[in-house]
DNA sequence: TATGAATGAGCGTTCATTCAT
DNA sequence: TATGAATGAACGCTCATTCAT
């Protein structure tokens, strides 16, 4: 990732380290300042991406608000759509560990999957960002990167996808409706969050993560059918 | 709407007749070249925002696939953003006609929920298009008309609440969720389709709206809960 | 040539007219004035490109001595490059022209010959601009356009080989040498003109040309070779 | 020569010393690696400045070819410019070396003009990389530097010059044309060689350096002028 | 000797919009 | 109604060079 695709330059814009050892931890400056200049330049760009949208955010008003100059992100990130995927990267790896702990653990499938469908409501909640960006700039990736990034996300779809099905081979779940309708249908709703959710609204977070795995689940409930 | 926001005159730029008295209906032409200009420009925008996304479609474009010059596009439209703002009207007109037509008819309110459910699905899916650039560029608007798109917005989605409200009156439908939450939930899946549905995908548009109106009428059952 | 290569753009940076039916010719003007947009662009840059090289010169310099702006020259031109490929196409069309008619002329081969060789050398002289460009900055065109390029040249060139094979075939001129090694050895003398003609030189340009075709004829003179 | 032009301390970017004594001739590496950095750095910028061109190549691309890093390029060298101001010092040192020695040499001087000629055609076609950019970058040498190479230069001319003035003194050449013409006459055929010879030419470079001979001896044949 | 992060000025290009005709 | 030349501001990106280590 973020490895730079320009002709015969080995040394810059490569995969940009993170945490470098540089003098960065230095007791001299708080926590904020000591913060890498990749790591500012992602936060930045995440911010202003999310609010702005990828093509109405320009170069210069990331590193601004980064607080370095344009030749430092060059350094670092090999074009601005490197930036971006740099954030797809950091958002699908934060967002398929947190389901395969949930899949992994113990207890019968409802109550898997129904901590999954709430936790994925609450973490995206808390990185609205990061989601307002996944759903509105993919088609900004290049083709490859786009590649990659649906790659990942069908191996997070499938992987949720498989408590629908445990649960509908136990009969626990019915299966009125194909899993993987499902999951396209729950993580609609999912992505959604990022166009209505208010800080300020009626509801917390963990309240909608309660009322959305409800509804996942009394959904699948193996009743009668509806009338 | 589509009124220019420019300072000066008021004479060009108005709003666009979609059916002026142009002299496109004459005789010496076949009906597709008989389309108005207005209507031509609208509906290249509509293919190219869906396409490549409202920034990266130049004006240039739009008007060599309408085939007609930059002068005759900014004699119908304010600007670039009017267009992606008749985008929006027209989107908007047609589903809000439709589920006004679903919701005043006769039966029992969830024979007229699961029709509305269905349809909006369908419909969405017969003009993807639409669906793509809804929810991909709301943010390119003006915060004007923004709001005003919401407000719009708002009005369909209370029409489709008061669908549910009914039937939780009436006891058909659970109240365990809220019903505003219930109809983001449903949106958003319904404005997922546009990422992942292809005409070659294993199920008819007929079906999936079917099942997405089981998913929806299901998850309100008012059975007892899940254990 | 100066085709815009743009993706969908029909009408901008197509090929330029240089003498377009604009206002240029009302008689408010001196004739500086009055030449076109794409002619003022195109005599800046090959002053310019001669001057400093064709990467030393930004598209803002040229610009600046046509006097017009940027979205000016990219109106008429496709690119920088375009550009060059423009002055190319008119050196080239213009010495093959005069050769043309020298070739095409009355009298003995060994005039003709001397007739073209002191007149390439008079004309380079006269644009030692063009000649200047030309041998320094080919390798800065487009591949495509280099082919191109090559091809216009080795035409000029068989045509000036075809006067020589002609007057070996008739005795007149000796075949020690393969008379494209000749043409070769000749065009190098040619091009290596701009880089030391000065115009306060000692020798006019017509005696230039007079020295430069002797040297050619008596290389030529089918006498006994040298002891 | 290649000293720094900058305006601090002079201690650093001194004239690259090509053999420095530098571990570089210890016994651990074949001879290919033991070749000095700035060596290194010279062949990898001779190259690269021929095929791209100077204002093409980045100081990156030179010190990934030559397998060293920025820091050690602007170690040994002052500049970019300096790299080049390096590159026309060797070329001309070599040149004039092989030219003294023939001019030098024992017999009739159209002996000696005729072995100089064939074997600066020789030795140009050897190494191309040198003729290419020696007469396409000139102008991107400083003012200063330029005036010194055609200082040089022109020391190269007049030896050569005196090779033909000689045998006009002598009468076995011509004095139709004046000598420095001849020269520059000749040396336009050379430099030209690098645009136009292949090494899968139908020539070898001893007999295209034969042939350039000859075409220059038969030239300045005493003969009677062409009719 | 050597590193490589960082600078900062400048580059070629795009494009929505205007306006004289 | 319609044209298309022209504007001018902004854009993403490059790169020779510096300097603390």
């Amino acid at each position: 990732m973020a490895v730079g695709t320009r002709g015969g330059s080995g040394s810059t814009a490569r995969s940009a380290p993170l945490s470098p050892a540089t003098p960065a931890d230095r007791a001299d400056g708080p926590a904020a300042d000591a913060e890498t200049v990749p790591r500012r330049l992602l936060s930045a760009a995440t911010r202003l991406f999310a609010e702005k949208g990828f093509d109405r955010t320009s170069v210069q008003e990331i590193v601004d608000a980064a607080g370095v100059t344009k030749g430092a992100m060059y350094h670092y990130f090999a074009s601005k759509d490197d930036l971006l995927a740099e954030v797809y990267e950091r958002i699908l790896r934060m967002q398929m560990t947190r389901l395969e702990e949930i899949a992994a653990s113990e207890g019968p499938v409802a109550d898997r999957l129904g901590r999954a469908a709430a936790d994925v409501v609450v973490s995206t909640i808390a990185n609205l960002d990061d989601a307002t960006i996944f759903f509105r700039s993919m088609h900004q990736l290049s083709a490859a990167k786009q590649r990659e990034v649906r790659a990942d996300r069908r191996r997070y779809h499938e992987l949720f996808r498989s408590l629908i099905t445990e649960g509908q081979r136990e009969g626990v779940f019915a299966a009125r409706v194909p899993a993987d309708l499902v999951v396209d249908f729950y993580f609609g709703s999912v992505h959604h969050l990022s166009t209505w959710y208010r800080a300020d609204g009626a509801l917390t977070p963990d309240e909608i993560g309660a009322h959305y795995a409800r509804l996942l689940l009394d959904a699948l409930r193996p009743a009668p059918a509806h009338p």
